[in-house]
DNA sequence: TTTTAACTCG
DNA sequence: CGAGTTAAAA
């Protein structure tokens, strides 16, 4: 038996939001410690993780672990149907065909059920291993998503240069080149931390889609190393947080 | 003659919007108590019947009856045309080609004139028999429309039960099932009266057809008795409403 | 036909 | 500022 109740649907709506632009159906694992989710996205190029401790929940009982193969389309539509500020509660059985969305209003003379069907997915768990990363930039989320947007006008292709003082978003295209420098402190109060100094490039469209993440937390943390993949977390509260993955593009030098 | 002012336009771009989804034309009936419609709507399922009383009027004048067929997808463009809160005056002769609507700003520094001409509609006057309902409810109209809405997410078809302690709206589809209950008092103040508590299912695209008539009224009254049409009424001020009946899917149980 | 973006209203 | 509706594009 699970039975996990949220005091907003808002945040799930967020999580949600954040999620099925990358992945349209997930695994949700659900264990005493509380829900993860770990997937490729839906071109397997980059990687998507979610946590939520159980401390994030106002009420939350999971008597055995039970994996939930979510499509994450049908629960945005919905959570379109709920007011946000309604409660939820998630709830589903030992060994379970569907999961149950509660809402329930504040005052409780609205509640509202709705049942989903669940998937038989493919487990694709993949072991994330912890890396010691050479760049760590803490920034405003929005300022990221501003950056990663305007970088895709110019290019599909985003180079990230990251040194003590700054770091330095390029794109080159054929309207011509955009560089946006950020230096530490300011009034974004960017906070940059490097070990080595290094130069990577990424395909942009999968940073927009990491920054559908935005409205779950005001600042983001971006994580780089050499041949590691690139690390965007967005924390969720005190209790959890989205990761992405994305591996950068090898630089054909050598050919 | 008739003649007949209204106060505000927008009163009358609200009823037509309520009407043209739902009948593209329709005769007017226009008498010495006031205006009266009744059709089919356009795939001759459901009813609408909308009751203007002459007390709805700045002004009312109208010496004998007489019936405008009225194209309502194209009165509804006239509307698209005026200021909400100008005066709107109907006037037709006794045996009318064409209806007259003068537009004038409270000011009367503008004023417009727009001819309509009058269709030749067989009437389809229905005899529309009183009902004592089994199941009364009311509640805040938009409400209803979300419910209506967040139902045709899941299927075509609404269930509604109604029982003494509360009212329950479920669709059943392919993404699974969703389930509003509602219940008495509360914030919204959800009245429900039963004779008879019952359940029946409609067709989900009806419905929300009706709640076009939203921003006619905060709250709405659904009524409910076995094997009669539910009656949906959105009052209009003190001084009329616009009703909507759709008859229950027949239960398919003994095939 | 379905989904997404832009515009308008509250 | 958020929500809804509409229009355009896939």
């Amino acid at each position: 038996m699970l039975e996990a109740r949220l005091g907003e649907t808002l945040l799930l709506k967020k999580i949600v939001e954040a999620l099925k632009e990358i992945i349209s159906q997930g695994t949700l694992d659900c264990s005493d410690t509380g829900f993860q989710l770990q997937s490729m996205d839906n071109s397997h190029v980059s990687l998507v993780a979610l946590c939520l401790q159980r401390d994030c929940f106002e009420k939350f009982r999971c008597d055995r672990n039970v994996s939930l193969g979510l499509d994450l389309k049908s629960l945005a539509k919905v959570l379109k149907c709920t007011n946000s500020d309604d409660t939820v509660t998630i709830s589903a059985s030992d060994n379970p065909s569907k999961v149950l969305l509660n809402f329930n209003s504040k005052e409780s003379e609205r509640s509202a059920e709705y049942e989903l069907k669940l998937l038989n997915l493919e487990e694709d768990h993949l072991g994330i291993p912890d890396t010691d990363y050479a760049c760590t930039i803490l920034m405003p989320s929005t300022e990221f998503a501003h950056i990663c947007r305007d970088m895709a006008m110019f290019s599909e292709t985003v180079t990230i240069a990251c040194s003590k003082q700054a770091v330095k978003f390029s794109a080159n295209g054929d309207l011509g080149s955009a560089n946006i420098k950020l230096s530490e402190g300011g009034k974004m109060n960017v906070s940059i931390q490097v070990e080595d100094q290094l130069v990577q490039t990424f395909a942009g469209r999968y940073l927009n889609t990491f920054t559908k993440a935005t409205p779950l937390a005001d600042r983001v943390k971006i994580c780089l190393a050499a041949e590691v993949p690139l690390l965007v977390e967005y924390p969720i509260e005190d209790f959890g947080y989205i990761r992405y993955y994305l591996a950068p593009k090898v630089d054909d030098v050598d050919v």
